[in-house]
RNA sequence: GCUCAAGUGGUGGAAUUGGUAGACACGUUGGAUUCAAAAUCCAAUGUCGCGAGACGUGCGGGUUCGAUUCCCGCCUUGAGUACCA
């Protein structure tokens, strides 16, 4: 009997479906373990041989659990809603759900062939109605939650609301938007319910916000940073302009610390957990408001006329502006003197009269300095209490108002003026950077180095501030950064461009102008859009300093700062800085902070570079939102109508109109009375509404999916309390690093949103985690002569430079040829370049040939399935895929193969050098895959695919089926006789692979436990070992590696059950100890032989037989050891 | 630039606490078996050298009786990140 693996494999999956093996129960008197494999997407594409090393790893894992004694849930699904299915979709025109069914098959396919241990009672697909009302249910509860600092946790927004009808907003310390007006219990009772629904969206925890985003028209679509190159999108090469767009985003910048310090508590590699450190980005550091000194062309530009918002609008708006006007031209005797004292700046600061703000008129107003004067004829008397709403109406926009009396003003006005003049100096900038511009800096105590502010050329205030003169230039800049991505410009570090506003910022304290320019190297989604410039200290600031020759004050103590920037933290001492002289960072950094905050003009603050994550996507095939809107705003679904159910549509484009795919669907209304979805046409906004048309992104349904496997079939809850109270966390995870801070990162944020509400316990879903390597591809190439380069000098040092010319051959180069100096040399002769200058060149180097290194170009890529182990090319196959090639020159090497060039690469269809896991299961089997694949090389490291290696595993269960096939004719033949003296070695063999490879599973280290096999076996060959005492353990040490072979064996040697759940082998020291010990002997460091002494001999002993030795004797020639280090056990050294 | 990994034969890699560097495989070479091939088995295989021996874990130092392992400096490669103000 032989090993015939594809039928032994066939037979054994077919056995553990049908009595569903690896079923986990939720309930059990062994403890849990939860292994995980992270979410694959079932692309079109099917598994290569670099999918599976994950699901391999794991799958050894849960096995050996189980082996251990353990309830082990290892479930698998599919992250099945994404774009590749939706792309497919619109070129084929064919449903999503329809390619999405089919590449499930395949994968699913693929995943059983290879033997996995899957409990796939448990299977979830995210793109099925039945698991995304989950995420629906997720998202309305996310809608339905506001985060409260003060408890720091995220509570039902119902608590939020009885608290504003209690007390207002005054006291709320909540996670919100930026400026939300201050209302008190009243006002939230008199305000309008859209009003009031508009205030809760700025706190709930998923809210509609504009968002910028790549644009492209053409694609009708958003891209991503990574999908735009050069300005233009990837595919198609279409123009993006940046658009703002409302759509959901997530408040994960609600739990940013959480996330940050959850980090201490998981075990997880600490590069993983870097990178999310970065992600979130925490810095410490301060606020700081610089007023802006001048808005030139007065202020009509201010954010009074640029935010229409603040103004009542509409026809309102315009009839008061008649009025207003009207006003203006029959002023009162009072108004006339003190806008004679006003009007063209006469107090140092621009008013304006009669002017209108929100719904009220006001007399004079200095918008740059928020400051109103009202002067009240006799008739103010009568309206006190209107006068009393109006003040605080105007307060609330963030005016200060000043009253006057007519007579006060024919009386004395130059008192008057005077209190106005106090009022306009006295004038703070709000800390909201309303009137100013804020910054983030974490270097406050730098303030005294800052030389000019820098705005992100997108900056609101940009087109504010600048001048009449500078206009024309800052706008060319604007238009010239849109076209670089942000990617772009990051990453580009040496070109230095910006453009002068023409406007000033004020020093907050010598109150010195600062200019204002646009720069972008500063981003506008990073923390306010600007930047405090400070050349003496930061590298980038000092860079742009040069390139403008802005001046570049120093501040610091004894720092050169002549060639570069002082970044560094250490040794500050600050100078030429008024109050902070002489102080150490930390110091000026708490002095500057205190005064900033006397001035009321800046503050401590920790900030984080976590954005809050947009949520929506103007996509088809993903999760469809359960919301609908009235009157503009959004409105959740009852629980109980979920799922809400994706919709037909005819093309999977976005609309003419530039809507998202779904505003092409016909039934897609919502019925408030019905409750169901139904045809647009009867859309009336009294009972039957429109629907959102964005989908949901595809990190919705992996966010939760975890907590879905524990209870997959449940219609009454994403999974039962039992359910989530047994399985509790994911306690192995597995994956790639790729996820690091997408998926890993919102996971966690949706797991402690929803451990606040109470609808789970754990506050960490992934309570250890492993990366896999990749798997990369070894690349063949053909080396075509399409060139000469040449080298010349010390290769490999610094020293040396390559020139070269280009040729057109069709000669293909066998990689010897390619690599053979002498033939390159005879093959360059025929080869003259055709241009004079190059032709100089060559000449030159023919008459110095010896001095150069030649070398051709890699090649073109071939298919590595038409090359064999040796690197050599099947010339036919190759022509026929590629028929351009029928008439090239084949140079072959001399024995007539032709050789190819190796290379390792991505592994990836455009490089021709995938490996298909079907075709290795054919040939080998799936156990000589999944051993080969662990036997490649550590679990997280990257490693190249190389076929030609498997022969050796594959070898190793051959020779593994042989142990247990020693009868006659290779029959099998185990002897069940009781342990003799002669088992002492096979014992000792045994117990040492139990040992290591027990160590080995526990510390992930599975490429060594295949060598430990192959010793073991090689061992037990030797000894021609037929014990079943031996051979029996041994099955079930290797079954997570090699689960059908173990199987076969393991009933052939007489079991009925799955050897799944028989339980490990205990290790037992004592067949290890040793009586011996074969001694390395070493002079000066240096083994020069080996002695076997007896492990119980004292260190004098061995020190007294050592030295009396022959050989130590020959190695001394004479001399007298200075020194004899004995370690018992280990090792002898002679020095001397 | 920063952060984190990693540099060991022709190749993948091993050496878990400082103690015989190169386990285990692949490949290559030679041999056996075979009409032949595949498969299988045996032997050799870090480099230089006929040999004794010398040299060898990216490079340069250091600590130590002894360093792939620890320390300092540098170089290279890979991954992540992106001037985070």
């Amino acid at each position: 009997m032989y090993y015939n693996f594809n039928e032994i494999e066939k037979k054994w999956q077919d056995f553990w479906a049908k009595n569903q093996t690896f079923k986990a129960t939720n309930n059990s008197e062994k403890p849990k373990y939860y292994v995980l494999d992270m979410f694959p997407y079932p692309s079109g594409a099917g598994l290569h041989v670099g999918h599976p090393l994950g699901y391999i790893a794991s799958d050894i894992y849960s096995r050996y659990k189980r082996h251990k004694g353990f309830n082990v849930l290892h479930p698998q699904g599919y992250d099945s809603f994404g774009l590749p299915a939706e792309q497919y979709a619109i070129q084929t025109g064919q449903h999503p759900a329809v390619t999405t069914e089919e590449n499930i098959k395949t994968y699913r396919r693929q995943l059983d062939q290879i033997g996995f241990s899957f409990d796939w009672s448990r299977e979830v697909r995210t793109s099925d109605p039945s698991y995304y009302k989950w995420t629906q249910w997720i998202f309305i509860q996310l809608f339905e939650s506001w985060y409260n600092n003060t408890s720091n946790k995220a509570e039902p927004i119902d608590t939020l609301i009885a608290i504003f009808a209690s007390e207002g907003n005054a006291n709320i310390n909540a996670v919100c938007d930026d400026h939300i007006e201050k209302f008190s219990a009243s006002d939230w009772n008199t305000f309008s319910s859209e009003k009031q629904q508009e205030i809760l969206l700025k706190y709930r925890l998923t809210y509609l916000a504009e968002t910028e985003v790549n644009w492209c028209p053409a694609l009708g679509t958003v891209l991503a940073n990574d999908e735009i190159v050069n300005g233009v999108s990837e595919r198609g090469g279409h123009s993006v302009v940046r658009k703002k767009m409302t759509q959901w985003s997530m408040r994960i910048s609600a739990y940013a610390e959480r996330l940050l310090q959850g980090l201490n508590d998981i075990d997880w590699t600490e590069s993983l957990k870097e990178s999310q450190r970065n992600w979130i980005g925490k810095s410490i550091g301060a606020t700081v408001t610089f007023p802006i000194l001048s808005f030139p062309e007065g202020e009509e530009k201010s954010d009074v006329i640029a935010k229409p918002g603040y103004m009542t609008g509409g026809n309102n708006a315009h009839l008061l502006l008649e009025k207003a006007k009207a006003m203006r031209n029959n002023p009162t005797e009072a108004e006339k003197i003190l806008w004679s004292h006003l009007r063209s700046k006469g107090t140092g600061d621009k008013f304006r009269q009669q002017h209108l703000i929100d719904d009220f008129i006001v007399d004079f107003v200095c918008l740059s300095k928020k400051l109103v004067v009202e002067i009240d004829g006799a008739i103010h008397d009568s309206q006190i209490e209107e006068d009393a709403l109006r003040t605080q109406r105007l307060n609330d926009k963030g005016f200060k108002v000043i009253r006057f009396r007519n007579d006060e003003i024919f009386e004395d006005c130059d008192s008057v003026l005077k209190t106005i003049e106090s009022h306009l100096k006295a004038y703070s900038v709000p800390t909201s950077g309303v009137r100013g511009i804020q910054v983030f800096t974490t270097r406050p105590d730098t303030i005294f180095g800052v030389s000019f502010m820098t705005l992100a050329p997108e900056h609101d205030l940009v087109s504010q501030i600048t001048t009449p003169e500078q206009k024309n230039e800052v706008e060319a800049y604007i238009k010239s950064t849109a076209k670089r991505s942000e990617r772009d410009r990051m990453s580009d570090v040496k070109t230095i461009t910006g453009a002068f506003t023409g406007a000033y910022a004020e020093h907050p304290f010598s109150k010195e102008p600062i200019p204002i320019w646009i720069g972008d190297y500063v981003l506008a989604g990073y923390g306010t859009g600007a930047v405090m410039s400070v050349p003496c200290g930061d590298q980038r600031d000092y860079d742009f300093a040069k390139h403008f020759n802005i001046p570049i004050p120093n501040i610091f103590e004894g720092i050169d700062i002549s060639e570069e920037a002082y970044v560094s933290k250490d040794n500050v001492v600050i100078a030429n800085s008024d109050f902070l002289n002489g102080l150490s960072l930390k110091e000026a950094t708490k002095k500057v902070i205190s005064e900033l905050e006397k001035l009321n003009q800046g503050e401590g603050k920790i900030n984080y570079r976590l954005r809050d994550a947009v949520f929506s996507r103007q996509r088809y095939w993903g999760e469809p939102f359960p919301v609908y809107y009235v009157n503009g705003m959004p409105q959740m679904i009852d629980k109980k109508h979920l799922p809400i159910r994706l919709p037909e549509v005819e093309k999977y484009l976005p609309t003419e109109t530039g809507e998202p795919p779904l505003g092409r669907a016909d039934i897609w209304a919502w019925d408030v009375e019905q409750s169901e979805v139904v045809s647009n046409q009867l859309i009336d906004h009294k009972t039957v509404f429109p629907l959102e048309l964005n989908t949901m992104p595809g990190w919705a349904g992996s966010s939760w999916y975890f907590f879905r496997y524990m209870d997959a079939q449940n219609d009454e809850a994403f999974a039962s309390e039992e359910a989530l109270a047994y399985w509790k966390d994911v306690d192995l995870y597995i994956g790639g690093s790729e996820h690091a801070t997408g998926h890993l990162l919102y996971s966690r944020f949706w797991v402690k949103f929803m451990k606040d509400r109470g609808f789970v316990s754990i506050e960490e879903p992934f309570k250890k985690l492993i990366n896999q390597g990749m798997i990369l591809g070894t690349s063949a190439f053909v080396r075509r002569v399409d060139g000469f380069i040449f080298e010349k000098g010390k290769l490999g040092v610094t020293a040396y430079h390559a020139g070269g010319y280009d040729i057109n051959t069709n000669i293909l180069l066998s990689n010897g040829k390619a690599t053979d100096q002498e033939y390159l040399k005879e093959l360059l002769l025929k080869f003259k370049p055709n241009d004079e200058i190059a032709l100089k060149a060559y000449n030159q180097i023919l008459e110095n040939i010896e001095e150069y290194k030649i070398t051709i170009r890699p090649g073109i890529h071939a298919d590595v399935s038409f090359v064999n182990s040796s690197d050599e090319l099947d010339i036919e196959a190759f022509i026929n895929w590629r028929p351009e090639f029928k008439d090239a020159e084949f140079i072959t090497e001399e024995d007539g193969s032709f050789k190819v060039s190796r290379e390792v690469e991505k592994m990836s269809k455009s490089k021709y050098n995938v490996v298909n896991p079907d075709a290795i299961c054919e040939q080998y089997g799936a156990d000589s895959l999944r051993m080969y694949e662990m036997f490649l090389g550590p679990l997280e490291q990257a490693k190249p695919w190389n076929t030609a290696g498997i022969s050796g595993v594959n070898g190793f269960l051959k020779k593994l089926w042989k142990l247990y096939h020693q009868g006659e004719n290779g029959s099998f033949y185990v002897n069940s006789s009781p342990p003799s003296e002669g088992l002492g070695e096979e014992l000792k063999t045994l117990h040492r692979t139990i040992k290591k490879v027990e160590e080995d599973i526990e510390s992930f280290s599975f490429n060594t436990s295949v060598s430990t096999f192959m010793i073991a076996v090689n061992e037990l060959t030797a000894l021609k070992c037929t014990s079943k005492e031996i051979l029996e353990p041994l099955l079930i040490l290797l079954s997570p590696y090699a689960p059908h072979i173990s199987e076969e064996l393991w009933s052939q040697l007489g079991h009925n059950e799955s050897i799944s759940t028989a339980a490990f082998p205990k290790f037992d020291a004592k067949y290890l100890v040793e009586s011996s010990k074969k001694y390395p002997i070493s002079f000066n460091g240096k083994v020069k032989f080996t002695l076997e002494l007896p492990m119980d001999m004292t260190k004098e002993d061995i020190e007294k037989t050592v030295m009396a030795h022959e050989k130590t004797m020959a190695q001394l020639e004479g001399r007298t050891p200075k020194k004899v280090i004995v370690v018992p056990g280990k090792i002898v050294n002679i020095v001397g």
